[in-house]
DNA sequence: CTGCGTCAATACGGTTGCGTATGGAACGAT
DNA sequence: ATCGTTCCATACGCAACCGTATTGACGCAG
């Protein structure tokens, strides 16, 4: 049976639970809190099952092991949430908000420099396995949920749109631009699903060639200047 | 609540089942069976099993929502299976001989029409839409599962190999032709997994330009010939 | 007809999970 | 001190599942 094995600890008190969960405390909710910050705030709730989406998906995401796992019992949820749906709703909108365009955007520089960004973004990232994770997951739980689907779609639609037209500043013209941009985005997205590139080995060996294959103008046709 | 809205109905005979699901009857089983193949094999329940796997996920496969889809009651389930881990062994073996290897190597042809073919897979692949979801339902269910990481790896591993030797018989170095094998297998799940990609229009419009960017070599240095 | 193997129905106990109801502790305002 | 707000605990009913035990229907060999 290789799916459940915790759920036999309960009944603990809140530092316990953090201590061995290894989740920092909450830290936010009320900004004069001294040590303890004794209580959650909605959003304290809403990060934590956002972590718990990424590693177990949305379908195995309770109530009651959020609950667990925050120190605290379902009693509390309910308060800060009309349902699970409720939950649910909220986890999606903040996956809407975690906009990596708004990170490329801020950290500026030409559009040749902004694709260099994005095609860096996994091997950038120290926790690429976590980013993956939640794509993953988003994506597996859009296929069952009409309203994640439409989510989902709309930010890789935005995605595209975004580097596509990065592409077209740098001079491609519109169509080799989304081409280029849908595999940018397919590179990256796999990046960040493929376990086997974690080996830095790999990755490092494959990068610059694709990054060459994604991002450069054709050899022969050298545009322009 | 965006989740189940099913279940209420239950209690109903096997072909009303069959019928209201829209699924077609089992029809081996009994080689000679006449009409309604009235006894299951452990491989219809196997087969029913990939079915909903690729719709639901591995979380939200449940053995009596299994039965219920195949009109006859877990009784049955537990004759065949020893547990529901013994089934989901059975699910990741199936997947595992899913070869895609295979049809390819069946096809046969010189290796730059092994690449195109490979290129070709989810455009031609009419129900694109389920090998996406199950691809995308395996490796989310291998975030939680040890076991079925080692799968989904191995069979990667074993995809990306295989890809990557084409290449270098077509004359890449081996370098180039890791890179490219991971850009193709990219580009490939990608388009399975992303649904804007549903449109025929965007694939259209790009699938011959990644095609390039991808299996054609540089267009500077032309090689031989 | 009898017995046996095969597949399935029914019934049961146990766990997990959702949502509600209700009460209590901490804290600030009056 | 009293009250209201905020956060949490406890207890309950209910549904979905898992796995087991028992029994039944059906075909087939003897």
């Amino acid at each position: 049976m290789p799916d459940r094995k915790e759920s036999e600890a309960d009944h603990q008190t809140r530092e316990e639970a953090r201590a061995q969960s290894g989740e920092a405390a909450p830290a936010l909710a009320l900004s004069g809190g001294g040590e303890g910050a004794s209580k959650l705030g909605r959003d304290d709730w809403v990060r934590a099952a956002y972590a718990m989406l990424a590693e177990g998906g949305a379908a195995s995401l309770s109530v009651e092991r959020l609950a667990a796992r925050l120190g605290v019992t379902k009693g509390s949820f309910y308060w800060h949430f009309k349902d699970r749906a409720d939950l649910l709703d909220a986890l999606r909108r903040r996956w809407t908000q975690q906009l990596v365009i708004t990170r490329v955007e801020a950290a500026g520089g030409a559009p040749e420099e902004k694709v260099a960004h994005l095609l860096d973004i996994v091997v950038r990232s120290t926790r690429q396995r976590r980013g993956g994770s939640l794509e993953l997951a988003m994506r597996s739980w859009a296929r069952r949920d009409a309203e994640t689907a439409r989510v989902v779609e709309a930010v890789d639609q935005e995605r595209l749109d975004y580097t596509a037209g990065l592409f077209r500043q740098i001079g491609f013209d519109p169509e080799e631009a989304e081409a280029r941009a849908f595999l940018l985005y397919a590179y990256v997205f796999s990046q960040g699903v493929f376990t086997f590139m974690e080996e830095k080995a790999l990755l490092a060996r494959i990068h610059a060639l694709c990054r060459r294959r994604i991002a450069e103008p054709e050899d022969g046709a050298r545009a322009a200047e």
